[in-house]
DNA sequence: CCCCATCCTGACCATATGGTCAAAAACAAA
DNA sequence: TTTGTTTTTGACCATATGGTCAGGATGGGG
């Protein structure tokens, strides 16, 4: 067996490279021109690396772009699964807003990779959508539902509350080009927005 | 002058006709697709003409894709527009927001053309932001910040409070597919987006 | 009914793009 | 160094796609 390194199998040191050079490209590609808009020889530019050789170890672009969706996942998840059942409601979920701004700072490209799947209907990624994030929707949704039946924030409906977190956190980078020219000039948006998503959040939880 | 009957020109019944299905046809794929994503063939064949014909009426790919965001640019901002300086403000901002949501509830394709082109870095509508919608945006965030400084609502960061607006309304236009997975099973899921958004902006905004 | 402008199409073209492959190069164990 | 394995590449291919064009169909005013 000659090919198919992509099996799980040890993989050597330049493999570790390589695909990481590819990966890390593929999401600077991915997330400025969508999937479709990507090229592989954009892809191999970027990688530093000859378009057969990026063939070489991943099986084709579908497959380079599942895996980032797969590898970003968790990662992206990973703040609302931070979410302590046993800390203090209202400062869990500012907590969170915070940590999502602050990802829409420093990781726009996953978050702008995830928006055009998305908008794309999540042709590639509905199953995970399906079971991973459900799960842990459904699981906070719960959470945020006890905190509020027991009077200790303002009752509301917990899912469109974590929509609304998830929409004006990630805004800022996902409609980064339109808050650009609307805040010309300025240079610390993500400031501003955190000071006034902070002041939101508290005024609308407060019991 | 046999060609371009882009040109400013009397156009006769069948060429509205046909601009209309184009244009209706190119939204859908578009909106679906993204630019890049969406075929020539594609919008003929959903528009039910050929592909020659489809150029007959448009110089190119491109400038369909411009003629529908342009086109678009006004209606999509009209709401904001009919913000009433002499109404009440509380008033005024509900309404704003559910008419926004009502937008992505009747035309979530337009939403996510949109999005999709601001995603991309709005390469296309770039000046259109910078002149049209700076404006009225300017415009709009002046207005609520006399609001906010007369007391009549509370005071927020004006900027922010509209980024806020479009992002939690537009959200279930442009994340459809992930608040369908999230929601299985709801079939009012926008109802109940309007009162929790309803809820949510009276209590930001209650003096 | 005739005629001209408008409208439409089949056939075709150039280029871009995802992907293949045989063989060369680089590497590593002996 | 030798030898077998992994890595890399230049050349190539099939298909998709935006776009062109010459000529045929259609429609409406006279």
């Amino acid at each position: 067996m000659t090919g198919a390194p992509t099996a799980v199998k040890k993989r050597s040191r330049i493999q570790i490279r390589n695909r990481r050079r590819i990966l890390d490209a593929a999401l600077e590609v991915f997330s400025h021109h969508g999937y479709r808009g990507a090229t592989l020889d954009q892809i191999a530019a970027e990688a530093g690396l000859s378009k057969p050789n990026i063939l070489y170890y991943f099986n084709g672009k579908e497959e380079i772009h599942v895996s980032l969706l797969n590898q970003l996942m968790t990662s992206w998840l990973d703040p609302l699964d931070h979410m302590d059942p046993d800390g203090d409601p209202l400062e869990e979920i500012c907590a969170y807003v915070r940590r999502k701004l602050e990802m829409s700072r420093e990781f726009p490209r996953e978050s702008r990779l995830f928006a055009n799947e998305i908008l794309q209907g999540a042709p590639r990624m509905k199953p995970h959508l399906e079971t991973t994030l459900k799960a842990l929707f459904d699981d906070k949704t719960a959470l945020i539902r006890r905190w509020m039946e027991a009077g200790r924030i303002a009752p509301l409906d917990p899912r469109h509350l974590i929509f609304s977190i998830w929409a004006t956190t990630q805004h800022y980078a996902d409609f980064d080009a339109q808050v650009r020219v609307l805040m010309a000039g300025e240079d610390d948006v993500l400031d501003g927005a955190a000071a006034y998503l902070d002041t939101m959040y508290r005024k609308l939880l407060a019991p």
